[in-house]
DNA sequence: TGAGGGCATAAGCTGGGGTTATGAGTGGCG
DNA sequence: CGCCACTCATAACCCCAGCTTATGCCCTCA
């Protein structure tokens, strides 16, 4: 494990557990230079697009490759090239990189300028997982656009919408709310999830609906879009049963599906990493399609023009 | 925009480009900081539990904040709650810190100590996108298991199965070569992507086989796993046309299809990003499935005991 | 054979992030 | 009522990571 102590671990141990994660995993800064040397071929030249001196590029690297105890790149006196396992390191890194870019970008729209020239309102799960990557796709296909978003559930999209305080709106549920015109851009579906030592992962028979209504699962608050959809899709089914937890946040609900031992219905973008990584599994149920759309949502009247056009043009057909 | 200069923008300036990244986002050690309070609920256990101090969490914090442009947590003297835009950002800095850890625990066995309980040998399409996060399940499930990693073709893989240095192995392809016994634990596909702005994209009548076939297309290099799918899959509908460009990797090969307007043939692991964002659009094949299975595989007759059969259990079933 | 691009080493500066020490609010409770 | 326990903020100080400039060596190519 952890290096100097190579007998039957003694201490906690557990591969530097305790240790924070980022003192063992280089900084984004020497990240993006490493994704530059794999793009340029030289270590000099990655430097310069990066804004440093060629020493402190290599010195960087080198300090990385001995943080890592991997060799990354092969140095020759023409250029430098990745190593077969530094390929394989820039790939995890250029995924930490292009997430710190939805941070940014996100980070950004949120800071909100009043003189932004397009104002986006979204729901919650769709600013979370979804807008990065469009607010990403914008800036390189218009680039110099100022965008200022901010987050709420529905009605609150729709009031700064009629307020004339956003220009455009991103909803999912089941219905556009009065006073707005929308478009469908995309799908999004719930799914029934559970951790992977739940017994309903291993059943030979689907599960039905009516014994999903029966279950007390963990779920949002009442009142929250998910939630809204479950109770619609499973009137018929007998109802939903008392849930066995309420919680606030996604988040929240994803680590108690993981340590109690209770499934939940949650949206397939907010658990996409976690069922490929198979901390959760996904539960297919007979006959259910808990399916919502994502709608792009304006002031009646005011079709999007100029880079609201812009924006929705790029969101179309997502997921 | 960038602050200071409102007006009609006169410097390069889209929004702080040139800057690097890592200048406008937040340190790990801030973005892990920020996790901490939000699960903790209070700067200082949030210190603690990355071991700091208090003052230092919060000098921390409050320099996130100014550096965002954003209030991020509401401090009172009774603890520290999110606030509405610092639960976004929470939310945006958990992608980041995911994928550190991915970063992370990918590294760790790449650094493949001699003394490892667990040999892993992987496709590099499977050790780029699924083994991190098994691993990082395998950590939270078997804590202190020590895991070596290497990648490499198919045939690199069975070789170091066949003798011995290896435990276990993984392998996207269409059969299990000579000597391994293995077990499919999911499927990828490989799917027809173009930019968003490509002909394809807006086609009212699906595409034929044949007509992908007749297309040059931006593709790996031949003898890759994706290549002999697709060899194989369109022989029938006349054979694959000489690709208008070859190049070494996925990324390569992603970036291509965006700039230069060409389709390619990539795996659904590999573009699923690019796909919810939009960079990329799928385009759909009549008739055409390029499905490929994704196995584990060992020496026959050894089949995976210890470390190695906790692993195989963990990604049964993946994606 | 010299010029030029590539990388490494050395010496020195700077600032961000850490520390300790302290103060000031607020709520619970004997 | 007054103390305690908890919160967070401020101040003064320290250290090292990462930058710079200056230099040297190696290799290739005209």
């Amino acid at each position: 494990m952890s290096g100097e102590n190579a007998g039957p671990r003694s201490e906690p141990a557990e591969e530097g557990a305790g240790v924070p994660l980022h003192h063992r995993v280089p900084d984004l800064g020497a990240l993006e230079l490493l994704l530059a040397v794999a793009r340029l071929g030289s270590l000099g030249r990655a430097a310069r697009a990066q804004g440093i001196t060629q020493p402190a590029a290599s010195s960087r690297i080198r300090s990385m490759e001995r943080q890592l105890g991997v060799a990354l790149v092969e140095r020759s006196p023409r250029g430098s090239r990745l190593t077969e396992a530094g390929a394989l390191v820039t790939d995890w890194a250029r995924r930490v990189v292009e997430a710190a870019e939805a941070f940014d970008v996100g980070t950004q729209a949120l800071r909100g300028r009043r003189d932004s020239r397009l104002r986006v309102v979204a729901s919650m799960t769709i600013a979370e997982y979804l807008l990065p990557g469009w607010l990403i796709a914008l800036r390189t296909q218009r680039p110099g656009t100022a965008v200022s978003l901010s987050a709420g559930n529905t009605r609150a999209v729709a009031d700064r919408l009629l307020a004339g305080e956003a220009d455009l709106g991103f909803v999912e549920g089941l219905d556009v709310p009065a006073g707005l015109d929308g478009a469908v851009i995309g799908h999004d579906r719930l799914v029934v999830v559970a951790a992977p030592s739940h017994p309903w992962t291993r059943r030979r028979t689907e599960l039905t609906a009516a014994e999903l209504a029966a279950t007390p699962l963990i779920l949002r608050e009442r009142g929250s879009g998910t939630r809204q959809v479950l109770d619609a899709a499973l009137a018929g089914a007998g109802g939903l049963a008392a849930p066995l937890l309420e919680l606030a946040s996604t988040t929240a609900v994803k680590s108690a599906v993981v340590s109690e031992a209770a499934p939940s219905v949650l949206s397939e973008l907010a658990v996409r990493e976690e069922l490929t990584a198979r901390r959760l599994v996904e539960v297919p149920v007979r006959g259910l399609h808990l399916g919502r759309e994502l709608r792009a949502v304006w002031r009646v009247g005011q079709r999007p023009v100029g880079p609201a056009r812009d924006l929705l043009g790029l969101t179309r057909g997502a997921p």
